[in-house]
DNA sequence: TCTGGGGTCCTAGGACCC
DNA sequence: TCTGGGGTCCTAGGACCC
């Protein structure tokens, strides 16, 4: 059996470990530039407030209701979560953190103790601790682990925060009342192409032949109906690095003049480096995209999106830059109106192979001095036994031409040891 | 006037190679 | 008019998640 934690209305909880006197009150969170509502506490919802909506449509009632609104703390999310994820694994030993308010725990082999009880006790424990109150639900598969954790948060009263989904009856009851739209990977559309073909609940699915589940869904809805029968198809992921990073933003005001929009572009990609050089990896694509406000049906509308593949890899800021500035001026185009622009790194490898990526790239032979200085480094310490090290406190030759340190090396052609590492 | 910001995975098709 | 069979790499787009 698995078991699945999630945080009730988590960046909400969060607000209100700050401020008790939230509870009980509706609370939102919102997004970047108070755009939209992005958490919202149990008596916002039921006024009626939908996840994601725009904050402007709803200030009236915000007023006439006294709903109090924050602004996004994700230091504080971040923060919170941990705590809860530290508590919640320590009485499991696998355990997989699946977003930053829920996390997967492994309770196979568990054989003689009482399921229900030991997670009441972890829910107790982490709400006492943390004041974050958690709902958890357990099935044989993490699909159902979803459905038994909605089961909790839909009745409340009956089931005291956990709820145990562990024989073929409960499932089939479940399956029988979950629309299919609230199925874990079932979204929009797949939604209305399900009620075309007469799949309204959860159960329907599972009365259509296989052939045509692959059909439509593809090797995901195979892999779907399997999990929601109580056969396991989805094992727990132990923490994996990141696979891309993205940096994107909507401008407050839409932008019109090239170079404006430049200088954001810009940014992100800076962004992108530095949080590249933070996980020490060096990226292997660059995407750059920009677009119009898809809101505004009276302005022309205009996106586009293009991706490079570097010849090598990198996480320097000034090639990142150079990049993103020549894929920025191939899909720019004048005379619309910005509102939204970003650029996401992937495609990753380790840093190490870098330094090579960097001398490759040095058309200027700008590096030339540091490579003679590696060789007599190398030739007297051995190969592999030495790395250079910061120039310039940042971890990038990149951006190392912008410091004194660096125009002075370039001018003395000297290289002491100390700007090399030893391992 | 004001409409988020991250991520993952899958598929299809084109270009190119042998 | 007929018109291989693989393979890889890359791109674009779509769908989903929190």
């Amino acid at each position: 059996m698995y078991a699945l934690v999630d945080c009730n209305n988590f960046f909400v909880s969060c607000e209100r470990t700050l401020d008790s006197s939230l509870e009980n009150k509706p609370v939102v969170v919102l997004s970047n530039n108070d755009g939209c509502v992005v958490s919202r506490s149990k008596e916002a919802k039921d006024l009626g407030i939908p996840m994601a909506a725009p904050a402007f449509k709803y200030k009236e009632l915000f007023r006439k209701y006294d709903v109090k609104s924050f602004s996004a703390k994700f230091e504080l999310y971040n923060f919170k979560s941990q705590q809860v994820i530290e508590i919640a694994r320590s009485y499991v030993l696998e355990y997989e953190t699946y977003s930053i308010d829920e996390l997967f725990l492994d309770l196979t082999g568990f054989k003689y103790i009482n399921l229900y009880d030991y997670c009441l006790e972890i829910r107790n424990k982490i709400q006492k601790e943390t004041s974050i109150p958690v709902s958890i639900g357990i099935a044989p598969t993490k699909t159902l682990c979803k459905v038994a954790n909605r089961i909790v948060k839909d009745f409340p009263e009956k089931f005291n925060g956990v709820y145990i989904m562990d024989t073929p009856e409960k499932i089939e009851k479940a399956l029988r009342w979950l629309n299919i739209g609230d199925v874990w990977g079932i979204g929009r559309k797949l939604t209305a192409k399900m009620n075309d073909s007469g799949v309204y609940k959860a159960w329907d699915l599972l009365q259509k032949p296989e052939m045509w589940v692959r059909k439509v869904m593809g090797i995901h809805g195979v892999r779907m109906i399997n999990e929601l029968k109580g056969i396991r198809q989805l094992e727990l992921d132990s923490p994996s690095p990141k696979k891309s990073i993205a940096v994107t933003r909507s401008f407050m005001e839409m932008l019109m003049k090239k170079d404006e929009v430049r200088e954001r572009v810009e940014t992100f990609g800076m962004y992108c480096s530095e949080r590249l050089r933070k996980q020490n990896t060096c990226c292997k694509m660059v995407t750059v995209f920009v677009q119009t406000n898809r809101f505004r049906k009276d302005l022309p509308e205009y996106r586009n999106a293009m991706t490079k593949v570097l010849p090598n890899p990198t996480n320097s800021s000034i090639i990142i830059g150079r990049v993103v500035n020549e894929l920025f001026e191939a899909i720019f185009k004048e005379g619309f109106h910005y509102k939204k622009a970003g650029v996401i790194v992937n495609d990753f490898v380790p840093e190490d192979q870098r330094l090579i990526s960097l001398f490759e790239e040095d058309t200027q032979n700008q590096h030339l001095p540091v490579m003679k200085a590696m060789d007599a480094m190398n030739k007297k310490y051995g190969k592999d036994k030495v790395r250079l090290g910061s120039m310039s406190g940042e971890n990038t030759f990149g951006r190392a031409q912008l410091s004194p340190e660096y125009e002075a090396f370039l001018k003395n052609n000297t290289l002491t040891e100390a700007n090399f590492r030893f391992h």
